[in-house]
DNA sequence: CGATGTCATGACATCGGTGTCACTACGTCC
DNA sequence: GGACGTAGTGACACCGATGTCATGACATCG
């Protein structure tokens, strides 16, 4: 492969005259500069970072760690696929800067982690980024304190920055406006009990029935999720036979997630109901392949991965600048209610009131 | 940074003693290594890469391009999010042979596909990857020659080594297997025409039809997927509807890939007609987060992206290795039909005449 | 007209590792 | 006992860029 010594050779100057071309960073002679990019192109001259990132130290590139490309080896994993969207959040963010991406994966395995750090740190990396295929407290390896690192859908003990979504938000959201069109008896199936989700979505839930002047019916919230991904519809189509015989069934079921919806239409279906005119289904995390192919369509509320993204990225290239120590908590963010037709509106809703989709 | 020369004064030995403790590549004294070793783990000295690269002009580094990360700004894109799968067994081979995997996103712009490549060649990667979202045909800038290349879930007019499913294949095993279960009215909504993948496909159902001695009646082959995602049901719905008041209706409606499955199971629902019992469903991709999660569970056939980008790693690799100009022609992978309950058994079939698995 | 400033360029050192070669002890073999 | 092989180590150059400094040719200014 041709060097800047070639190149110079070639155009009859210095080295030196050719990294000038290169970087622009001092004047040169129209003449020179032809005649060394007529150089460049006639060698196929590339130059290599190695070299530049010794001399300059800076190598321009942001490490991402991340399970998202792995995923599914456990397969009973709350959010997947969608993780994805983080990554290319974070990658437009990152791509805009002309700094480059490099994405390991650990193939959610914790103890390959240390050493994908390692591999960033020796190309010295700017910056890193830790993935979380779902929100979730981690524990990291300690990092040299001055490679900075921001977690993403996750957060730790030792106050690391951080970016996680609203959950106890979103869920609030999805329900108030669930009351909003005329629903007053809304079951809740929930996801693990043991994910941190869980608990701030049932929060969100409580919040809006009691904002609302509803009370809260245990007998309509129960765990979807237990146990094998066999017995998994079995579980739901149990909760949902004793909600449904209830003395005051519930008019719509709000699901953990979108994949979760999905089974509850193909149950509710088989039991002869039809969605929304016999029941209303409402998901979580706008996974659009699901929620938009869905027919009828499912009502929502965005889990904002791409939004989340960005923002980890943002703070990330705010802490390499060296700025803003200041906001030192976890930033969280939360995405909006989709409104599709697998929810009826009992009674038409006030909407100038409502703010469907919240997002900046 | 500590660098070889901090450690070297402070176990008190050659920087270049320390640098055969990494590497391993002379004997070094016990004493001596471990002296050297506690003033790296005292010093926090992670070697930098560019250095070494520099010196030995081996970088370590293989360079996937894809559009997998942002795509779905096309929402009408056949495959999507599963693309995903090639990049995590591209991962796995690629990790265990030490190398490091630099994945840049092209957001699906290929006129932003050169300067990724740009960055890559100046990282001195030792091959590229490009992955595309799905089977297609692609044109690439051209590549300095010592850097090979594989192409991946696509292939080019100037025979580029490439991995691509067996499309064909795919479809006429799911179509043989439908027939060893009773099916003879086989409906087939495809995927736009204009994509590889579905001239691929037509063909492998016709070839099964053939093979069983069955006719193929145009009437029940129709393309499900036109104009906008808007419409999308509705294409589905008058072409389903046709063929339903064919005087021989179809017994099976086989669907151009999963996410499309999943629309049927609604649009047949919706008509009254129950999955599998009045009517039976089978989709193409195993696109497990639906194929999986429909209930029924959904009757499909694996496009193999694992295996796929597997092989692709391993095609790479021999190419670095400079073995093997020999396999000229691109790699075609196949993927399992898999058999889940959305469709009926309309007579038992002989089992053991099928290979229902067939994945190596 | 000399002082000063800007343009255009090159010489040279340097970043942090590793390849090459040389050298010193030993132990072994004929 | 001298030739030879091997373990263990260091000196030094080198990979390919760029930062620093120096230099010469002009233009401008008071």
């Amino acid at each position: 492969m041709a060097t800047i010594y070639d190149v110079a050779k070639a155009a009859g100057v210095s080295p030196k005259t050719v990294s000038r071309v290169l970087n622009g960073d001092a004047p040169v002679g129209t003449a020179t500069r032809d005649a060394v990019n007529a150089a460049i192109a006639s060698l196929g001259y590339v130059p290599s970072s190695a070299a530049r990132m010794m001399r300059s130290n800076k190598s321009g590139l942001i490490g991402l760690i991340t399970g998202a490309i792995s995923d599914q080896i456990e397969p009973a994993q709350p959010a997947g696929l969608p993780e994805l969207l983080l990554v290319r959040g974070i990658q437009q963010t990152i791509g805009v800067t002309g700094k480059t991406l490099m994405i390991a994966d650990s193939g959610n395995r914790s103890e390959r982690v240390p050493e994908l750090i390692k591999t960033f740190l020796e190309h010295r990396v700017e910056g890193l980024i830790y993935v979380a295929p779902y929100h979730q407290n981690v524990w990291l390896p300690p990092i040299p304190s001055d490679t900075p690192i921001v977690l993403t859908n996750c957060f730790d003990d030792i106050g690391t920055p951080a970016v996680i979504p609203d959950d106890r938000r979103g869920q609030h959201d999805l329900v108030a406006r669930l009351i909003a069109a005329g629903h007053e008896r809304i079951a809740y199936l929930t996801l693990r009990e043991d994910i941190v989700a869980t608990g701030l979505r049932r929060t969100g839930y409580r919040d809006a029935l009691g904002e609302a002047g509803l009370s809260y019916d245990p007998a309509l919230v129960e765990c979807g999720e237990i146990g094998s991904p066999e017995v998994e519809t079995q579980v739901l189509w149990t909760a949902i036979d004793r909600m449904l015989n209830l003395s005051q069934p519930p008019t719509v079921f709000c699901c953990g997630n979108d994949r979760q919806a999905l089974k509850v239409y193909g149950i509710l279906r088989s039991r002869g109901l039809a969605v929304p005119d016999d029941i209303s289904v409402a998901g979580y995390d706008n996974y659009r392949v699901i929620a938009e192919t869905l027919y009828p369509p499912l009502t929502t509320v965005e889990l904002a991965y791409t939004a989340m993204g960005v923002r980890a990225a943002q703070r990330l290239l705010s802490l390499i600048s060296g700025d803003s120590p200041e906001n030192a908590g976890p930033d969280i963010v939360a995405g909006p209610v989709y409104w599709r037709q697998s929810v009826t509106e009992r009674r038409s809703p006030n909407v100038s009131q409502l703010k469907l989709v919240r997002e900046d």
